[in-house]
This record gives C-alpha cells, structure tokens and sequence, in this order.
DNA sequence: GTCTATAATGTGATAGAC
DNA sequence: GTCTATCACATTATAGAC
C-alpha cells in the first residue's frame, strides 16, 4: 500500500483541513525552507502532546501534508528530526554550565538560574519537549556522541552529587530548578491565559530566592 | 526464528547471568507468583532506565529468563505490567485528591504536601517511574478509561487555573509540587549515596513552607 | 507455567521516477 | 522537492504442544 492511501484521496487535492493558504501549488518546488520548518513546527507539537516515542513519521508527514520520503529529504532521520529542534536547549544548558564553572554552593547557583530564567521565555516550548521527552532524547544524543553522558541535564545533577554540600542543600538546589522548570510548564498549561513572560519571571526569580533563603533581587 | 534463540543457547541450562539462585529448576511449576513479581521487577527497572515505550516485551522476558509467552500468560498485554506497576501510585494520587477536596490557596496545599512527602519514601521508584513516563502512562490509561482526562496529576494543575489564585500563588504551589518530586529523583540518584528518607523529609517540610511563605511545621 | 512457532501490524528507511 | 512503491525489521500478541 502507498504512503497515505489510508488517509488521502488518491488523485484528491492536496492541501487538507485548510490548515494553510498556499501562494503557490505544492510539488512544484516550494519556497526554500519553508516545508522544513513547518515540519518543525508539527514535530514539535506532536512531541509535546504525545512525546518523541509515540509520534511516528506518518503521523508528521500526514500532519504537514506531505509523504514520508519528503520527510526524508530534509532530514537524514527521525532522529535527525528531535536533534535538530533541541538543540538550542542543548546549546544554552551548555553555555550554563560554561557559566557555572567550577563553583559550587548556592550563590553561582543563583546567578545560574537567573540566567535560566531569562532564558526561558523564548525557548519554553522547546524546554517543554525537552522535560516530556527527556529520556528518549538522552539516549538519542548518546548514541551520536558516543561518549556515556554528556547531556548537560545530568551534569546539573553532577553538581548536587558534590559531598562538600549539605542535604538541605542539594534540595534547595534541585528543588530551585525544578522550580523554575515547572514555572515554564506552568506558562503554557492549556486552558488558562498565558501569564506576561516578564511578571512570571519576575516572580520566579523572588521564589527561588525564597527557596535558596537568600535575599532579593538586586534589579 | 524461535524467541530467544538469539541471546540463549537452545539446548543450555536456563538460569543465566546467576542473577537468582533457584531453589526448584524452572519450568517444572515455579512457585505460585513468584515468576510474576520478577516481570513487575524487572519491568519497573526497564521502564526507569530507558522508559516504556523503548523496552520491549523481548527484553523484559530475556532478563527475566522466560519467553515472551510466559510473559502473556502472567499478563494480559504490556499495558496491563504498567498499568500494574502505576496502580499505587494512581490510588496514592487518587486519595489525595479526596484529601484536598474543594478548598483551593495555599493552606490545604500544605497539608497536602505534608502528605504527599509522607507517602514518597514508600514509593519513590514508583514515583519515579511515573515521572519519567508520565505521558506514556497517561495515555494508556486514558485508553482504558475512556474518558478524556482522569489521570489525577492533570487534576492537580487544574487546581492551579483556578482564576482566584495570583500568578504569584501559582508559581509558589505549583514550584512546591515540583520541590518534593525534585526530592524523590534526588533520593535515589545513582552515584550520590542515599539520604536518610526521614531526613529528608524533614528537609522537604521546611523547604516548601520556605516557598510558599508560611511557618514551620508544627511536628 | 512455560515453551515453539507464527500471525498481524507498524515502523524507520531507501530507490528511483517525475 | 515530492511522489509511488517497497524493504527489512521489530513489535505486540496469539495458538497450541508439553
């Protein structure tokens, strides 16, 4: 059986559900970049919703209205897919850790989260995959670098394994960025307004410091 | 190709990698449930470390040291192992819901998480399982449920949509949540030796009254 | 209770025409 | 850049012997 036979007329048009006006007909070479990225796009939604493993490719290239093998022309793999949208968070956990250095203990910890709060607001949807996915994706990204762990995630965790810190502590630590995770999940909860990014932060940043029991905010 | 003619050698003797000592040889009856629980053993390890839906029946079944078909025999699909394995969790969320009944703010919060922390130590690898399959979970158990939505974690942000609450309130509960989950997974942190549970607890109560602005516990 | 053998289906991925 | 058609493979699940 073809690709889509199941769901699509066979010599019917193309564009379905009305999901998108067209400037001009698909098949006769779309306008660069655009069908990646709109593959992009429903990757995304769909790994939220129903996360990395359940997803498959049909369902995206149903999704986007295209078939399998266009997926395959813009993307080496499904793999290729999931790569390429995390890697912004990739990047900015990285540099995270660039910033934390080698100090330890609640202080460069604040600054940390600072950052990460700032952060968070242009990337929250992909932050969001990441947190629902975060296995999936690990081992994904471990199989590419070859090496054991080098998600940053893990390196965090790292962090908290230090001896020279008290429990309380570790709680604090962890439990300021579990914090401010849940604080971008929490922006996106279907069914309630999204809240002003700049007062969500604001308030992030009074309640970690609550947390971490060090005082307010200097800005 | 037979089941596991691939990692066992077809005439050898069953009991591999000495994982267990048998007191009677396999396959001659084993004692009643005792097969039963080292599925649910080895599922729950699986389905931590590399998550539900990328462990399949055939590793399961090769590290217990049966076939897939005795897997069915114990179960009806793999659905029903998970479902299984998450039930004390589900009737843990379930209660707790009841124990939150219809009061909303900050004040039941704390009683509920005062409980909740009760409950974790008891359930931590549980807990955690759900945690790093929560959308897996959920929708299997959306399946059987028929209905949309009853999985009690959604019920748990539902209460923070309430349009009474401040952002500022919902950061604070919904981040206190987060804190003690946070606790669970940094109790058993592979390479960091674990906490004393009671200790932890105690450390989790005063963290969370920290962020939601109250006083110390009364115990 | 466990086995062998197989069914039924879906998946990620590729080849080659247009 | 997208299509049709197909491949090789893994998966969940079942049938029936022992």
């Amino acid at each position: 059986m073809p690709d889509g036979a199941a769901t699509r007329t066979k010599g019917g048009p193309l564009g379905r559900r009305g999901r998108r006006v067209l400037i001009r007909p698909r098949g006769a070479g779309a306008i660069s970049g655009e069908t990646r990225q709109r593959i992009l796009d429903v990757a995304l939604d769909l790994f939220v919703e129903q996360g990395y493993d359940k997803t498959s490719l049909r369902e995206i290239a149903e999704r986007v209205g295209v078939t399998k093998a266009a997926l395959y022309y813009h993307f080496q793999s499904k793999e290729d897919i999931v790569t390429t949208l995390h890697m912004p968070v990739h990047e900015l956990m990285h540099s995270a850790m660039a910033r934390l250095g080698d100090s330890t203990g609640p202080g460069s910890w604040l600054d940390f989260l600072d950052w990460l709060i700032e952060q968070l607001a242009a990337h929250s949807r992909l932050f969001l995959m990441y947190q629902r996915n975060a296995t999936a994706i690990g081992e994904v990204h471990r199989k590419d670098h070859g090496g054991p762990e080098v998600e940053p995630e893990q390196l965090f965790l790292q962090r908290l394994a230090d001896p020279a810190l008290s429990l309380d502590e570790r709680v604090r630590m962890a439990g300021s960025l579990a914090v401010v995770v849940s604080g971008a999940a929490l922006a996106m909860q279907p069914g309630t307004p999204a809240p002003d990014p700049a007062e969500l932060a604001a308030t992030l940043r009074v309640a970690v410091r609550d947390l971490l029991r060090v005082g307010q905010p200097s800005a």
